[in-house]
DNA sequence: CTGAAAGCGCTAACAA
DNA sequence: TTGTTAGCGCTTTCAG
C-alpha cells in the first residue's frame, strides 16, 4: 500500500522524481534513480494502476465480451480455446483481460458502450455474438476499438478474425464428392451466424463445380446443437432416402446426425458418410471418429488479440485476418457403394 | 465521456449533488434528482469506475488466477467449467472478472501480491495451482481475500471450495469391489495435488473396509495425463497381471489406461474394469463409455465466487465448501469373471 | 537534473 | 436539501 508519496518522503525527493525514476525516464540522475528503486523495493511498492489509468487514459486492459460463456460450450470448447489464445497473446504483450458476460440479466441492462466506458477498457474482443444482436450495431456506431470473432465488419476501429469457412466447407463437400457421393445433404447452423452463410456457400460451390444440383430441400438448420441436428437429420433422411452423405456445419451436429442414422438402422460410414466442421476433441474419440474440417480456435483467439493490440497502438495494416482450414479424414466418411 | 462535472454544469447544481442523486442517496430533492437523471441520460453519461474505485478503495472486480489456462485443458474442460460458474455468479452479483494468467514469462516476474495490488482487485480466486507453487505461500501470508479451488487452506481472509475427493474415490473403489474385484490398481495424479492425496486416501479406505490389502506397488502416478497414464498403466499391468480393475484419478487417465489395456490385448471391461474420476464430456462418448465419479465443476466455480463475495462483504460463515460426488456407472466396469 | 502545482473523475466530510 | 473543499495516487507541464 505504499505510494510514490511515501517513497518520495523516504528518499528525500519529490513525487515527480519518483514517478520519472520508476518509469525509466532518462532525465534522472542514476544515483537518485538507484536510491529510489531501493526505497521502492524496501517499501514493497507496487503502482496503483487505477490512479495511473485515470490520468493516462489507458488501462492496458482488453474487454472480453463473450456471449456463449455457458456450460454447454463445454462440448465444443470453442469459447475456451479462443479465450486461451487471447489470454496468451494479451499476457505476452502486457494486457490484462476483463471478462464481461452478457448472458446475465443484470448486465443485459447495460449497453455495450456503457460496459466499455465504465471499465475504461482500451479495446474489446467480441465473441459468440449473433448477426442480429443489438450489441453489434453499437459496435459499429461506437468508436471503441474492437475485434470481432467470426463476423466480418471492418472500419477504422473495428476488425475481425475468422476462418475461411467457405473454403473449408467446400473442401469437405469435395471430399464427399470425391468418394463418389452424389446426393449430399447439409445440416447447417442457423441464419444468424455468419459462418453458416459461408459454409452454405462453400457447400453450394462444391456442388456447382462438380456439376451437381444444389437442392434447397437438402439443407436444413440444426442450430449448432447435437440434439436438434439429430432431429433434423432424421427428418432429412426420411424425406430424401437417396442421400448418401451429409456435411454438417459443426462436429456436434455431425455427432447428432450419426445418432439419427443409427436410429434408422443406417451404419456410418457404410450406409451414410458424415463430415463435420471444427475438429473438436470429441471428433477423435467418438465412434466412428469424425472426418472434419479443422479450424484452429486457439489461433483465432491469438490473432484477435494481435489485431486488437495493433489497432490500439495504431499499427494495424489490414483489419481482417482469415485463417485456413484443414481436412481431417477419419472414419465417418467412406466410398459411396451405391454409386 | 461526459463527467459529473458536465452534468453539474448543465443541471445548474454542484458535482456533489450529482453524485448523490445518481447514487440514490435519499437526501436529494426528487425534482433535482429527476433533472439530473435527465441530463445524465441526455449526455449519455456513464460513471468512470476507475475514478470511483480510486476513492472508494473497492473495485468490484475479482481477480482470477488460473494456472492451467492452456489449450491442453481443453480435454477435460475443468478450467472452463469452473470459469463459467464463477462468471455466472460474479455477474449476478455485479462483480467483473479480471483474468491474470500466470503461465507467461512476463507475468512470472510479478508476485501474487503485485498482481493483485496493482489491479486493486477486491479478492481473488485461485485455480489449478500446485501445492508447492510459490504463489500459495503468498496467499497465506497476504491478507487479500482469496478462495482456493481444491486446496484446503482456511484463514480469516482465505477459504476454499473442493469436491469430496476422498468419498468419491472410495465410492469408485467400492463399486469395483462390489463387482467382485480383489486386485485393484490405482493410477493417481501427482504428489503436488491435494486431490490426489485425498483420492488415494479414499482408495485405501475402501480397500481397508473390505479387508483387502493395500499394496504400495499397485499405485502409480499418471500425472493427470492420458499418455503418461497409458505408459504407467501398461507397466503396472505387466508387473502385476493379477490386477482385474483399475481406479484412475481422472477420466483422461482412465482413457489412457484403456488404451494401455488394448495394447496388451486386454478388453475393457471383460478383462479389466476401469473407473475414472471427473465425468468429463469424453467419458460418455468414448468407447467403452466410462464409469466414473462425477464432480460438478461448474458448481465449484459458482460456490467459489459465492464464498469469495461473502468474505468480501464480511458475511461468510464457514470458509470452506465441500461438494458431493456421484457414481456414474457406464460400460468400462463389469463383474470380475475371474472371481 | 529536480520540484511545485495542476488535474484525471469521483466521493465524502463538513458547513451552510 | 445543497455546496465547498479536500483528497484518492498518479502523470505531466512548466519553472528553476
Amino acid at each position: 500500500m505504499a505510494t510514490i508519496k511515501d517513497i518520495a518522503k523516504h528518499a528525500g525527493v519529490s513525487v515527480t522524481t519518483v514517478s520519472r525514476a520508476l518509469n525509466g525516464y532518462s532525465d534522472v540522475n542514476e544515483k537518485t534513480r538507484d536510491k529510489i528503486k531501493a526505497v521502492a523495493k524496501e517499501l514493497n511498492y507496487s503502482p496503483n494502476l487505477l490512479a495511473r489509468s485515470l490520468v493516462m487514459k489507458k488501462t492496458k486492459t482488453i474487454g472480453l465480451l463473450v456471449s456463449g460463456m455457458q456450460i454447454e460450450g463445454s462440448k465444443d470448447n470453442f469459447t475456451y480455446e479462443v479465450l486461451c489464445g487471447i489470454n496468451d497473446c494479451a499476457g505476452e504483450r502486457g494486457y490484462d483481460l476483463i471478462l464481461f458476460s452478457t448472458n446475465t440479466e443484470l448486465q443485459q441492462e447495460k449497453t455495450y458502450n456503457q460496459l466499455c466506458q465504465e471499465r475504461k477498457v482500451d479495446g474489446v474482443i467480441l465473441q459468440g455474438i449473433k448477426t442480429d444482436d443489438p450489441y453489434l450495431r453499437e459496435v459499429v456506431e461506437s468508436d471503441i476499438p474492437c475485434v470481432l470473432v467470426d463476423i466480418p465488419i471492418e472500419s477504422d476501429s473495428v476488425g475481425y478474425v475468422t476462418t475461411d469457412n467457405k473454403e473449408g466447407a467446400k473442401k469437405a463437400v469435395e471430399h464427399l464428392i470425391g468418394l463418389g457421393h452424389r446426393q449430399i445433404g447439409m445440416i447447417n447452423g442457423h441464419k444468424q451466424a455468419f459462418v453458416s452463410q459461408e459454409r452454405l456457400e462453400g457447400y453450394r460451390l462444391a456442388l456447382e463445380e462438380a456439376k451437381l444440383d444444389f437442392k434447397e430441400e437438402n439443407v436444413v438448420d440444426g442450430a449448432f446443437s447435437e440434439s436438434e441436428a439429430q432431429v433434423q437429420a432424421a427428418e432429412l433422411l426420411k424425406k430424401n432416402p437417396k442421400i448418401t452423405a451429409i456435411f454438417c456445419a459443426s462436429d456436434l451436429m455431425a455427432l447428432g446426425t450419426i445418432k439419427a442414422a443409427a436410429g434408422m438402422g443406417k451404419q456410418v460410414p457404410q450406409a451414410l458418410s458424415v463430415a463435420g466442421f471444427d475438429d473438436i476433441i470429441l471428433a477423435s474419440y467418438s465412434s466412428p471418429t469424425l472426418t472434419t474440417i479443422a479450424q484452429d480456435r486457439y489461433q483465432i483467439g491469438y490473432e484477435s488479440a494481435i489485431l486488437l493490440i495493433q489497432i490500439l497502438e495504431g499499427k494495424a495494416g489490414s483489419r481482417k485476418k482469415v485463417l485456413n482450414t484443414n481436412l481431417i479424414k477419419r472414419e465417418s466418411t467412406a466410398k459411396n457403394h451405391e454409386a
